[in-house]
RNA sequence: GGGCGGUUAGCUCAGUUGGUUAGAGCACAUGCUUGACAUGCAUGAGGCCACUGGUUCGAGUCCAGUACCGCCCACCA
């Protein structure tokens, strides 16, 4: 059966690769247990696990890469015949989507309180009800094949039971607990962050140096003549200061160690105390200490058992605490704070500062550290068995650096907050009764009895809080395959092969995913992590709303198609390294596309009338293809050699490079011209041109094959319309990829004369500025060896070098001499005998000055190595012998520039 | 304060374990209505491979250092 019918007569990706999209889908091949699917069960199977994308955002050009690298490498896969799952997801994204709901109630005159827990859940359902298909459709346009009988939500009951479990199961092994103590607390969001979630931005700020009166042991009264300065640049926290450091071995204040200063405002007497974390060299070597408001005085209250003073509120106003201060922001306390420090005296400088601020990476509100009761996730023991799963090899990281920041992260890590004071997420799974007894249950419907006293369910309260959206999206590649249960997914699918997202989330989610993956399952959950890098403007800066440089992966795809867009994106990349994204790059894939498309058009318009419209597939016959049809396929083993490389190392610029130079450069550019000439010799047999049209449709049929890959569109559509062999599918999505063929060196050579030949030709003319049409006589000398070679191909190099008539000698005894223009192109060397004009034209005399120049030069270098004994004792034998050729050519070409300079 | 990456043509980037003359695309110049393609064809110009030293017969490639750019991590108030 074929499929053989005209292509019209532009590329337009509009008009067909959303109707491609519903023939895949249609012939049901996405799925590895799909209809269409031609999987071979007892190869291994391919699992990409891809980074659910945020429900509520719009795709980027980051969510285009990720899907086009992921897409590659999954139809490269079940192209070579292998069971693949790409299992599509979205994110409740927790945080970032209650800030993006917020701003839309917001906007409409509504809050979060006013809506109230459950109005405000129901309104969230509501909205992402709009955006999942925006998102998924999104997906859909790039050409994703992924497996959509598996989408899943991390806020689906799976999901949903996934977390229970495997939170009640880290309590149950104590890898979970609650504590109160320390952490980052957004004021907007009105919920405590991780660490990682805090953004340090450099920020002037000022610092303020103030007294703190020492007590007098005696009266028991501040002394108005003796104090202790200390710096800081957050003054609003001395009301929940509870003591004052210095160095212990802080010669300045040794004496006043034990004693008691006066906290202003608050008039709380809080003691002096010696402590190591404290730098002599800053400020005035003594520190406010505030144990509920920063990270380093926290460590030293409780070392010192000071007591701990929370003096903001939830939304950063100052609490009952900070007496006449109570009630105003924390901004404004602290300009009344300064202001009336200064009233009494007690301002004793103020300076700019230079600082790190750490700011909500959601809100960019500046977060303050606070105490609040929280759960945590015991990381340590979590890290450590991530940490063995890379150092051992088990996990790969690509690019193999990463590893570097991998180990430093897991081997310094912190406890991990996973409680969020939001409403939007998975419940924390713990219920508390009025003894204050914890119960932590994976059941659905919540424990039945207090775990601690036997109280029934109903007198017992849930937690609140939610987790922290990273802790479901941490169990994805195996929540999303049935986990808890032993599900047969979970046995076939579970660890996945390789898990691509970009470098930025490498804490936040792969280490998350490990950390959990090992712990819950047992086994890693992905054999590979594949990292890419930023997408940035043509500029290097990242790509924001707010900057207005963002490019809309839609717009790119109506303007160019999505193939043209996936061809850019992959073009750009390396493993790791961030690409700059410019427009121009649209134009090269849409091009290139453009150039497939043509010369398909070709291909199908060139065939010969001997062969029926409907035929079958055949391969070209052997013994009446000519050095060019070998060629042709050598040059096709060549690009699948380099194109499995380059998937094999998942180096997949390399691929487009690949390609695109092999498409464009030798098989359009040589391959198809050298064709032209032999389908049109008459000449030649009906064999013959038979043979060479189907090492043309041969040729075709690999390379888009080895292409579909990035660009599945534009192949898919031209791959339906060459002739089909009896063993091909319906589809390219599913075709066989190709296996490496044969190389030919020795064909590969002399073809790559004959080209280099009619090259310099070209090259003569044009700098000779003879017109372009102009046929002009050529003598050839061609060595005896390269002869069978020339005789066959003399025709093409006739037409392309428009060489007319062609004679040939096989010695230069013969050959043409007098006025032309001389060309030397390897072993062959040609004459034009009749340029018009019997004297050599100045511009030729250039030129060969030129050369001749050149050649010298290089001759010389040549000598100098081959005089140097060092070389010749050293180096390898092959490179010296390359040497010595090298020398001799160069010789031979001076000889015969000179002697013609000389005529 | 630690760590990582980058620096190759005007721009964006390749450059495999060190080996002949460092490549591509875009942009540029010149010439082409060559029946697949002007989204094209042909030809060409354009590089002290950031800098300084070192190793080597030989360095864009390896080593050390310097400069600039970018990123990550980090409890100097």
């Amino acid at each position: 059966m074929s499929r053989t019918r005209e292509l019209p007569r532009a590329y337009v990706p509009a008009d067909f690769e959303g109707a491609i999209y519903e023939r895949w889908l249609e012939a049901d091949v996405f799925a590895p247990d799909g209809k269409g699917s031609r999987a071979d069960d007892t190869k291994p199977p391919f699992v990409i696990i891809q980074p659910p994308p945020n429900i509520t955002g719009a795709l980027h050009l980051g969510h285009a890469l990720t899907s086009t690298l992921e897409d590659l490498m999954i139809r490269h896969a079940r192209m070579t015949g292998r069971p693949t799952l790409w299992l599509p997801g979205l994110d409740h994204a927790s945080i970032a989507a209650q800030y993006v709901l917020d701003r839309i109630i917001a906007a409409e005159g509504e809050t979060r309180e006013g809506l109230g827990r459950e109005g405000y859940l129901e309104r969230m359902w509501q909205f992402i009800n709009t955006t999942r298909e925006v998102m998924l459709g999104q997906q859909r346009r790039m050409g994703a094949s992924l497996d959509w009988t598996r989408l899943r939500f991390t806020m689906d009951e799976g999901s949903s039971r996934a977390v229970r479990t495997a939170f009640a199961r880290l309590y149950r092994e104590d890898l979970a607990y609650r504590t109160e103590t320390l952490v980052n607390w957004c004021p907007g969001c009105r919920t405590s962050v991780s660490d990682l979630e805090v953004l340090p931005t450099e920020e002037r700020g000022t610092l303020w140096t103030i007294r703190y009166h020492l007590i007098d042991p005696r009266s028991g009264e501040p002394r108005t003549d003796a104090w202790l300065s200390v710096a800081t640049t957050r003054p609003e926290t001395i009301l929940g200061d509870t003591a004052v450091a210095v160095h212990p071995s802080d010669a300045r204040y040794a004496a006043l160690v034990g004693r008691t200063v006066r906290i202003p405002f608050v008039e709380r007497d809080v003691p002096i105390i010696a402590d190591d974390s404290v730098d002599p060299a800053f400020g005035t070597g003594a520190v406010k200490v505030t144990p509920a408001h920063d990270k380093t005085d926290h460590e030293t209250g409780k070392r010192h058992d000071l007591p701990m003073l929370t003096v903001l509120a939830d939304d950063a106003t100052i609490n009952e605490i900070g007496v006449g201060y109570a009630g105003l922001d924390r901004y404004a306390a602290r300009a009344a704070i300064v202001r009336d420090l200064d009233a009494r005296g007690d301002l004793e400088s103020e300076r700019p500062h230079e600082m790190l601020i750490g700011r909500c990476q959601r809100s960019n509100d500046v977060i303050e550290p606070r105490l609040k009761t929280q759960w945590f996730v015991r990381t340590a023991p979590l890290a450590a068995a991530a940490l063995a799963a890379t150092r051992d090899g088990r996990t790969s990281v690509v690019p193999p650096r990463f590893e570097k920041v991998w180990e430093h992260w897991m081997t310094s890590i912190h406890d991990w907050n996973v409680s969020r004071q939001l409403w939007w997420g998975h419940r924390i799974p713990a219920w508390y009764c009025p003894d204050g007894h914890v119960t932590v249950s994976e059941l659905e419907g919540g424990p039945a009895t207090c775990a601690g006293c036997e109280r029934p369910a109903s007198e017992l309260t849930q937690d609140p809080d939610i987790f922290d959206t990273w802790f479901s999206s941490g169990l994805w590649p195996f929540s999303t395959l049935g986990w808890p249960d032993a599900t047969e997914d979970l046995r076939r699918y579970y660890p996945g092969t390789v898990l691509e997202t970009g470098y930025d989330i490498i804490f936040f989610w792969v280490a998350r995913m490990m950390m959990l993956g090992i712990h819950l399952t047992g086994d890693i959950p992905f054999r590979t992590v594949y990292l890419h890098g930023l997408v940035k403007d043509p500029l290097g800066k990242r790509m924001s709303k707010t900057k207005g440089n963002v490019v809309d992966p839609l717009e790119a795809i109506a303007e160019s198609g999505a193939d043209a867009l996936r061809f850019a994106l992959v073009h750009g990349t390396s493993p790791g390294n961030d690409q700059k994204f410019r427009s121009e790059r649209l134009d090269d894939g849409r091009n290139f596309a453009n150039k497939l498309w043509n010369a398909t058009r070709f291909v199908l318009g060139a065939r010969p009338a001997t062969v029926p419209v409907e035929a079958v597939r055949l391969s070209p016959d052997p013994l009446h293809s000519g050095p060019a049809e070998r060629w042709i396929q050598s040059r096709v083993a060549a690009a699948i050699e380099a194109v499995d490389h380059g998937m094999a190392e998942l180096q997949f610029a390399e691929v487009t490079r690949t390609l695109y130079e092999a498409i464009w450069s030798e098989f359009c550019d040589w391959g198809l011209e050298l064709a032209k000439v032999r389908l049109a010799d008459s000449s030649l047999s009906q064999a013959e041109r038979e043979a060479t049209w189907w090492t043309l449709v041969e040729a075709l049929d690999r390379y888009l094959r080895l292409l579909h890959p990035v660009m599945p569109f534009v192949t898919e559509e031209l791959w339906a319309s060459l002739p089909h062999a009896p063993q091909d599918p319906e589809h390219l999505i599913v075709a066989a990829w190709p296996a490496r063929g044969q190389r030919d060196e020795g064909v590969e050579t002399e073809v790559a004369g004959i080209i280099d030949l009619v090259r310099a030709l070209r090259n003569a003319r044009a700098e000779a500025g003879i017109e372009a049409a102009a046929w002009l006589p050529v003598d050839v000398v061609v060595p005896a060896a390269r002869m069978a070679t020339f005789s066959s191909m003399g025709r093409a190099v006739e037409r392309l070098a428009r060489a007319r008539p062609l004679t040939h000698h096989a010695n230069r005894d013969g050959a043409a001499s007098g006025a032309g223009l001389e060309v030397v192109a390897g072993e062959l060397e040609a004459r034009i005998t009749t340029i018009g004009d019997a004297t050599l034209p100045e511009r030729e005399r250039g030129r060969l000055e030129k050369e001749l120049a050149e050649a010298t030069t290089l001759l010389a270098a040549a000598r100098d190595r081959l005089a140097n004994e060092s070389f010749l004792a050293r180096a390898p034998s092959a490179v010296v012998a390359g040497a010595r050729e090298r020398e001799a050519e160069l010789a031979e070409m001076v000889h015969r520039l000179r002697a013609r300079l000389g005529a």
